[in-house]
DNA sequence: TATAACCTTAGAGCCAACTCTAAGGTCAAT
DNA sequence: ATTGACCTTAGAGTTGGCTCTAAGGTTATA
C-alpha cells in the first residue's frame, strides 16, 4: 500500500496531479487510512500508470477517461471503439502536424531571407515581408512573395 | 477612415479582438468621434495586418510587440534583433514537431498493432501496450514493446 | 512535547488568446 | 419618436491541465 507522496515517487506524477485526476474521475485510492490518508495497491498504480502513457501518447484526460472505461470491462467493447478514439487522436495530431509545418517552412524562409547582421533594419526583408502579408494565402503552401 | 467594424471586416479578425489587441498594446486607433468611436486609418490598417500576418505566421502577442517596436524604429534596432525572434520562435516551433512527431509515430504504431474490429477488446494490443508502458522510454523514438 | 514532514479539503490562480456579457451611449432610417 | 444596428467600457468566462494556497489534521522522530 503506497501513500500518495510514494505513488508520487513511483509514477513521477505530483501528489497535487494524482488528486486532481482524482477529482476528474481517472484514479482512485482503493483504501483510506482511518485518518483519511490515501491508499494505493499494485491494481490503482498500474491504471496510473496507464494513465501516465496515455498521456504521455497524446491523449486528452477526456480520451483517457473513455480508455479506462474500456480497459475496466473490455467484454463490453470491441477493437474498434479503441481504434476510434486513437484515430480521432492521430488526426487531431496530423492536423497540428501541418499547421506546424507550415510555420516551421515561412520562419525558414524568413531567415533564409535576412542577413541577420548588426546594421540598422531599415531594408529587413524579414520586416518588408511581414509587411507585405508574406504569404500567399490561396495556397496552402506559405510562400514568400518575391 | 475605418470605423472598427469596416476594420474587422476589411481584417477579419473580430472588433472584440481588435479592441483586445488594443488593450495589450499592439494597435491603436489613430483618432476617435466626438462621441469616442474608433476610427482608423491607412497606416493604422497596415499595422492591424502586420499583426495579422505575424500571428498567422506564428508569432505569440509578446513577440509581435517586439517586432512591432522594431517596426515603428527600424533604425535603432538590427537585423540581428529580428532574427533573434524569428530564430527563437523557430526553436519552440521545432520542439513542438518533434513532440508531436513521436506522438504521431506511437499512434500509428497503435493503430497497426490493432485488428479494429467488432469482437471484444480482451486481447486488444493497443490496451496491452498502454498497459505494458507503450515506450522505452530511455529511447526518444517511441518504440512498442515487443 | 515539540518540531517537521507529511496528509486532508475546497477552492483560487495560471497560461494564452481570445470570446462574450452587461449596461449603456450613438446614429441612420422610418 | 422609435426601431435596430452600431459603438463604448470594465470585467467575467472559456479552454485544458495543471499548480498552488489556506487552514487545518496526522505521524514520525528527538
Ligand atoms: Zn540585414
Ligand atoms: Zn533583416
Ligand atoms: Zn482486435
Ligand atoms: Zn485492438
Amino acid at each position: 500500500m503506497l501513500k500518495i507522496s510514494e505513488l508520487s515517487e513511483q509514477t513521477g506524477l505530483s501528489a497535487h496531479t494524482l488528486r486532481y485526476y482524482e477529482k476528474h474521475g481517472l484514479i482512485n485510492a482503493s483504501n483510506r487510512s482511518e485518518a483519511g490518508y490515501r491508499f494505493y495497491n499494485d491494481s490503482d498504480l498500474r491504471r496510473v500508470q496507464f494513465v501516465k502513457t496515455a498521456r504521455n501518447t497524446g491523449f486528452s484526460l477526456a480520451d483517457i477517461g473513455q480508455l479506462l472505461s474500456i480497459r475496466v470491462d473490455k467484454r463490453s467493447h470491441s477493437c474498434q471503439d479503441v481504434t476510434d478514439i486513437t484515430q480521432k487522436k492521430l488526426l487531431e495530431v496530423n492536423a497540428k502536424l501541418t499547421e506546424l509545418q507550415s510555420m516551421q517552412q515561412t520562419l525558414e524562409l524568413l531567415l533564409e531571407s535576412c542577413c541577420g547582421g548588426p546594421e540598422n533594419a531599415t531594408h529587413c526583408s524579414i520586416m518588408e515581408a511581414l509587411d507585405a502579408g508574406l504569404l500567399r494565402e490561396d495556397n496552402k503552401e506559405a510562400r514568400l512573395i518575391k
